[in-house]
DNA sequence: GCCGTTTTCGGCCCGACTGTTTTCAGTCG
């Protein structure tokens, strides 16, 4: 069994429990350890194998008994019991907005509401509104999650399917008879979300590639399987398609499944004015048309170039200006992960974080970073173990006397993720916040102000000298919750004129401020920071889905304040600053 | 269910907001 799934059944275990009106405590227990085998940096399953999971903080002695019996026979007979009391589906009403555990208990036993679908039945038929502590606004709240959920069904973040697409390519790669193989579609364009995962492989033996893929492992299920194209279900329901190409066909076929279907759209018409028509498979002449000879094409970027065109890079590829800028030579040279010389934005078990100060640090510099910034909930964050000023300011004593064990090798640097409060002001003094390296605001509470308060709220904050940058700027929660009404343009405006950093939360539920702004922030002279917003060790690499949606949002290292060394970074963080 | 140089019981994270109430329960962060 793998951690994820054995994190999955703790957690499905709390909301059970929390259906039955357990002890919230226990229930609570039962979160904190889905979290930690979540998130433990070591191999916690082969531990749990081996019965070693004794001294892990927040795993007892009955979660230890659990997680073993869950390693070693695939199974926890507690789960098995306690699920068969309710239906399988029960679990996605937590999923919308506005139920809780107590909602949907009376849903269950009072209207025998088991799923998403009785639960919109009963809303729109009027009985929901006729439950005790239910009312109009209840209902019309549900309704409306409800829809955002079904306008998002089937699709996926990039977490959800990064290892599953990561695992396939390698054994397609792995296959004697396969040279070449790509991940392709809308992953490959960095998107934030998927709906499906599109693999092509190049191969003399198509027939037996084919075969081969639908027999791998992560098969759950074959939907269609041809001579050269097969379509699955992995088990956590990500449609895997793959097809099989001739070597020639490849760059082609590459282009064509990796899309857009816009950038595809010009790339054909460019190609007419050629006398080429262009498909998945080649240029063929276009008859009765003067043509230039047909051009040959080995990757991606001799057919580009074939139309007078640089590469362009795949994250690029959305028909939104990629074209005028290649024909041009303007192309940006996009950041990449190896650029990353640190990281902001990250928590401790301070606040809500998994891992201690001196883990984090230890964690960073195993990945080769030369820095990392802590930043820490503050004190209105209650839920979230927020600092108060004291605790602050030990912290900050704490990261100095780190700092000088360090000797320069490498550096902590003390923040803050200060809540901006609903009137623009924020939870810590400006004495407080001087006394820190750099601060991030945010916001986690109120997000339903109108939009023109909102807005207002928010460049109230960065006003602020002290704020160093803006965190997750819409607050959304990708295929969970939208972004709260806010201008982003009047944000990025605020943010030039005061010279405030804007975060690219890296997180995959986030990715936030989104990629299709950052050309806008970019021309304003806007700086990024891609924070991974780390709550573990482990979250530490979520950077690398923040490098996709810089990649994506037209970025390079010059744009992203953490590309700069440990000697460099030090005055853009002071730069807002006043002395 | 977890945790403990205040150890084997008794705490455990708290406040705002919403919508339903007529003084508060449920949800969220």
């Amino acid at each position: 069994m793998t951690r994820e799934a054995a994190a999955q059944i703790l957690e499905r275990i709390a909301l059970l429990l929390e259906l039955k009106g357990e002890n919230p405590f226990k229930i609570r227990a039962y979160k904190t350890g889905a979290e930690v085998v979540e998130s433990y940096a070591g191999d916690v399953m082969q531990l749990a194998i081996e019965n070693k999971l004794a001294g892990i903080k927040g795993i007892g002695d009955a979660l230890r008994d659990k997680l073993h019996e869950m390693a070693t026979t695939g199974k926890l007979e507690f789960y098995e019991n306690l699920r068969s009391e309710f239906p399988e589906s029960l679990f996605e009403l937590f999923e919308v907005q506005g139920l809780g555990p107590k909602k949907i208990a009376a849903l269950y036993t009072e209207l025998g509401v088991g799923s998403i679908a009785d639960l919109k039945r009963v809303c729109e038929s009027g009985e929901a509104a006729r439950l005790s502590g239910f009312g109009g606004k209840t209902v019309v709240k549900i309704l409306e999650s409800i829809a955002f959920r079904s306008e998002h069904a089937s699709e996926f973040r990039v977490d959800q399917v990064y290892g599953l697409a990561m695992d396939i390519l390698e054994a397609l790669r792995s296959h004697p008879a396969v040279s070449r193989a790509e991940v392709c579609g809308s992953f490959r364009r960095g998107k934030e979300t998927v709906h499906d995962l599109d693999f092509l492989c190049s191969t003399r033996k198509p027939e037996e590639v084919i075969e081969y893929f639908v027999k791998l492992p992560m098969v759950e299920k074959v939907i269609a399987h041809g001579g050269t194209k097969a379509s699955v279900y992995a088990p956590n329901g990500v449609q895997c398609d793959l097809r099989a190409v001739s070597a020639q066909e490849f760059p082609y076929a590459l282009i064509y499944f990796t899309g857009s279907k816009e950038h595809n759209v010009e790339l054909r018409q460019r190609a007419l004015d050629q006398g080429w028509s262009l498909n998945e498979y080649a240029f063929t002449p276009v008859e009765g048309k003067e043509s230039r000879p047909l051009p040959s094409v080995h990757d991606e970027a001799e057919l580009y170039r074939s139309l007078g065109l640089d590469f362009i890079e795949p994250e690029l590829r959305e028909n939104i200006g990629e074209f005028e800028a290649a024909e041009k030579g303007q192309l940006p040279h996009l950041i990449q992960l190896e650029n990353l010389r640190g990281v902001f934005h990250n928590h401790t078990t301070a606040s809500d974080g998994m891992a201690s100060l001196r883990e984090m640090a230890e964690a960073a510099r195993d990945l080769g970073m030369q820095y990392l910034g802590i930043a820490d909930h503050s004190k209105s964050s209650f839920q979230a173990n927020g600092l108060n000023e004291t605790r602050l300011l030990a912290q900050i004593e704490e990261i100095r006397e780190m700092n000088e064990e360090f000797e320069g090798h490498f550096r902590l640097f003390s923040g803050t993720e200060v809540d901006i409060l609903k009137d623009g002001s924020l939870d810590f003094s400006d004495e407080i916040l001087a006394q820190l390296d750099y601060c991030v605001a945010s916001v986690h509470n109120v997000f339903n102000l109108p939009e023109a308060e909102m807005t207002q709220r928010i460049i109230r904050a960065i006003e602020n000298p002290h704020v160093t940058m803006l965190g997750h700027v819409t607050g959304r929660l990708l295929l969970q919750r939208p972004s709260y009404a806010v201008n982003i343009p009047a944000i990025i405006d605020a943010a030039a004129e005061t010279g405030t950093i804007i975060e690219l939360n890296a997180s995959a539920w986030r990715l936030d401020m989104d990629w299709r702004w950052w050309k806008l922030a970019k021309e304003k002279g806007v700086k990024c920071s891609i924070n991974p917003d780390a709550h573990s060790t482990r979250g530490l690499q979520d950077v690398l889905f923040g490098i996709r949606s810089a990649r994506k949002g037209w970025l390079t290292r010059k744009d992203v304040i953490n590309c700069l060394p440990l000697g460099e970074v030090e005055k853009v963080l002071k730069k807002k600053r006043p002395d």
